[in-house]
DNA sequence: TTGAGATTTTGACTTATGTCAATTCATTCG
DNA sequence: CGAATGAATTGACATAAGTCAAAATCTCAA
């Protein structure tokens, strides 16, 4: 029994099963995981990081939906949508240690576990098998990425909503049109011409 | 001294300077990076990689240059140019252990130390340390990715292909523009006439 | 050196998507 | 409930980029 509830916050239960899963952690490993462990609690359209800061804390999605996005030329371009189980952080900032350009906020109520980049390079020195948990997540983010590029690069916008339609249905009732609009490139009178051509689909 | 080359090819030197600076290996280590490493050359225009097959390998460019691809309606889509001292596999193919759907091309003579997935397996399993190296190389990618993705969102043309000029100077020489236009989401015409428009930048 | 094939450029025209403005629809809050 | 704000749709028009064809240029092997 890896998870004692008596001392641990019950909150990080699904991170410690979601980890464990990946690596059987020690007994000093998950200790130290809910030690450095911050639970943040976000209402629905705060901002999580903004442009300008060093994004300091990679967090893992307890609950909730969040975006992020950057600025160009005074216009929101949204990069990524992230829900339950997913892990948050600008990617730029976080491993480069310079201050980022992008937003990322909350969509839904958001909880979140967040992870202090001294703090994980702390846990990847004391535990070993902590670069387990995070070679496989660093690789499962890779795959997210490589889908998103595969999509990114289809041409024609209508290929590219169909493609997150197939991929992401769950998000369309979740996230307003604008915002996938600019996820997927196209503007949303674009979007919305596409959509009014068949159905939703 | 880690390295013995009474014991292990002289080709895999700059393959073990690289990961011994991400983490000093034991020397167990580096005999199995020997013992399982596969050196294989290619000529420019060989095929490293073909879609249908699962991608058993992921490779360290030694010397050399790749592009992979895939096809979109008879199109080839160009997705990366790696060089020395950079991973190349089919992301997808690689960890999903499925038949994937990416061509990688040499574009010039290049040389490979390639590791089989169950080698790759077996190292995370029998070294710990190999698991921050795999952890760093593939946050390096990801790393990479985004800037690839961050530059695909800029919707102008024009603006992707200065982008390239400014990050990849050096590709402008060693890659056909052909390639260059698909990997930048345009056509050759299209490419043409944004760099006809004022010297080659 | 020459010439065949590949690569790149240029031109004329088409098309998908962007832009801006007006309108409809939905949601929230007093 | 009904006004007000924001979200989504629709229309008219502008423009960036695609398409197809032809010409120019480059490259490499005989």
């Amino acid at each position: 029994m890896f998870y004692d509830p008596k001392l641990h916050p019950e909150e990080l239960l699904p991170l410690l099963g979601y980890c464990n899963k990946m690596a059987p952690m020690s007994e000093g490993l998950v200790n130290d995981l809910c030690k450095y462990a911050v639970i943040k609690l976000f209402k629905k359209d705060d901002l999580i990081l903004k442009p300008g800061m060093v994004a300091n804390y990679a967090s893992w999605i307890l609950k909730g939906l969040v975006r992020s996005y950057y600025l160009k030329e005074g216009e929101e371009i949204t990069t990524k949508f992230l829900w339950d189980s997913a892990t948050i952080t600008s990617i730029y900032s976080f491993y480069s240690r310079k201050p980022g350009n992008e937003y990322i906020m909350a969509l839904e109520d958001t909880m979140l576990a967040c992870f202090h980049y001294d703090h994980m390079q702390q846990l990847y020195k004391d535990h070993e098998e902590f670069n387990i948990i995070g070679r496989i997540t660093t690789e499962r983010y890779l795959f997210f990425l490589e889908i998103e590029l595969y999509n990114l690069r289809k041409q024609k916008a209508e290929d590219r909503y169909h493609f997150f339609v197939k991929h992401f249905p769950h998000l369309l009732q979740r996230v307003p049109l604008k915002y996938i609009a600019t996820y997927l490139g196209m503007n949303l009178e674009t979007l919305s011409r596409i959509r009014g051509k068949r159905g939703t689909h």
